[in-house]
DNA sequence: CGGGGGGTTGATCTCCTTCAATCAACGTGG
DNA sequence: CCACGTTGATTGAAGGAGATCAACCCCCCG
């Protein structure tokens, strides 16, 4: 646990932002009030780290805002995103007491907590909540392979308009906004949260966020404000076929 | 489903070479016997097409013996290679009708079927599959995790050696013999299959295995069967931390 | 003997990294 | 209020790791 977290009111699972969409999802009404009784917030800065890899891990927790990502470091100081954190996103794995990744909060960030123990007691009495974990899981899994496509046969203009898409499109969806046409957004990372998450360096990053600039794939205001005037345009440069992606 | 895949005779459970590790590991006679009644066996030769992406998938899977890959293509071509699978692995995903990955045998093939409706059925009466099913999910998760790291910012040398190194290790552990000092053993993919799982061409695939030969960290004979005469010194060249990995 | 699959090696090219300079925005202390 | 340092980002020049294109080898099999 680091230092300057801060603990803050527990809210009431029926307003909960994430109640349809974290591990809870499924729960009736008495197992959510067990969860509610062993809840409670944490809230942490940009920029602060949630939690280091190896350390001890007394909890689980589900995102409810703000966004933090995963991440991988070799000794030489190499590192790797191997995922991104958005709300309703759970961290920590059942029956594992120790970290294995970096979680670090790129924006504010609040989370819902369950100390581990009492979490697993209760997962093993509530079907409902592993059944949820298993197909969360299943969706990070897919995610995850997404990802290595990218990583491992993408170029730098691919792996760029591809995570500009994902972030658009996510957003879309969350502002019930239409994934086609022009679409603006806010994005969320820095250049070299971009280039951890791509494995690229930051200054490629740039330059590739730059001759997209140029052909007119995207128009930028500030640094990190975006503006896409054809969302199709864009999906032509991500190098994935036309149709849905991973569900042929 | 392919043409030339055969239909072979089922086996007692309880002499199931993956009867403790694989979906059933947690199962109760009982729960066993269920699964004993609706499974079939389906065998692939060398190079054959399980499943193709896309294909509608009718029914889930255990590999019992041989090794399978799964692979996604881009449209021009590009293939990369987002899991291995092994004796115990399993394959679909209970919800899914459509496969999302191509699956294809590199050695002979023997896998324990399940129709897909029946157990899906079966899991929501038995807590037992989906907890084990979750477990091996999240197990996966961290392989694929282990794998970003390796196709974002590993270098092809380190490349080619982590992946002689898990291979040995997986060999070493199947054989119950030590994973130091001296390892023997064959190399179950093709120098393209490498490639495939590397984010590499198979040149870079070749050239590094020369060149790791040439430094005297592995000696082969043949093309496939590789002798590893300290796996520490490989260890070495896979720039992971000399400690145990993901746990820290 | 011919042919094909799998593998190695060489020459060249190119995309991305590396190293470095510069800039804009912002905060801070004298 | 302005000099200064800091942080995040852009851009340029040079170099290198790996891709690409191509020749060739080995071995098995029909």
């Amino acid at each position: 646990m680091s230092s300057s977290e801060t603990q803050i009111a527990n809210q009431d699972c029926a307003d909960c932002p994430i109640r349809h969409r974290a591990v809870c999802a499924r729960c009736e009404a008495d197992e959510l009030s067990m969860l509610e009784q062993m809840k409670y917030y944490r809230s942490y800065e940009p920029g602060q780290t949630v939690i280091w890899s190896g350390d001890r891990m007394d909890f689980v927790a589900s995102v409810v805002e703000g966004i933090a990502t995963l991440s991988q470091t070799m000794e030489d100081g190499r590192t790797q995103m191997v995922g991104l954190l958005l709300p309703s996103d759970f961290v920590g794995r059942p029956g594992r007491d120790h970290a294995a990744y970096d979680v670090t909060a790129t924006t504010r960030l609040t989370m819902c907590c369950f100390r581990r123990a009492p979490f697993e007691d209760l997962m093993q009495r509530t079907p409902h909540i592993g059944q949820r974990l298993l197909e969360m899981t299943l969706d990070e899994l897919d995610a995850a392979r997404e990802w290595m496509l990218l990583l491992g046969r993408k170029t730098a203009r691919e792996k760029i308009a591809s995570l500009l898409a994902i972030i658009a499109r996510r957003d879309a969806t969350l502002k019930l906004s239409a994934t086609q046409g022009q679409i603006v957004f806010d994005l969320p990372l820095t250049r070299e949260a971009m280039a951890d998450y791509l494995g690229l360096t930051l200054e490629t990053v740039s330059r590739q966020i730059s001759a997209l600039k140029r052909d007119g794939v995207i128009e930028l205001e500030g640094k990190r404000h975006v503006t896409v005037p054809d969302f199709e345009r864009l999906m032509d440069e991500t190098g994935d076929d036309s149709d849905g992606g991973v569900f042929a």
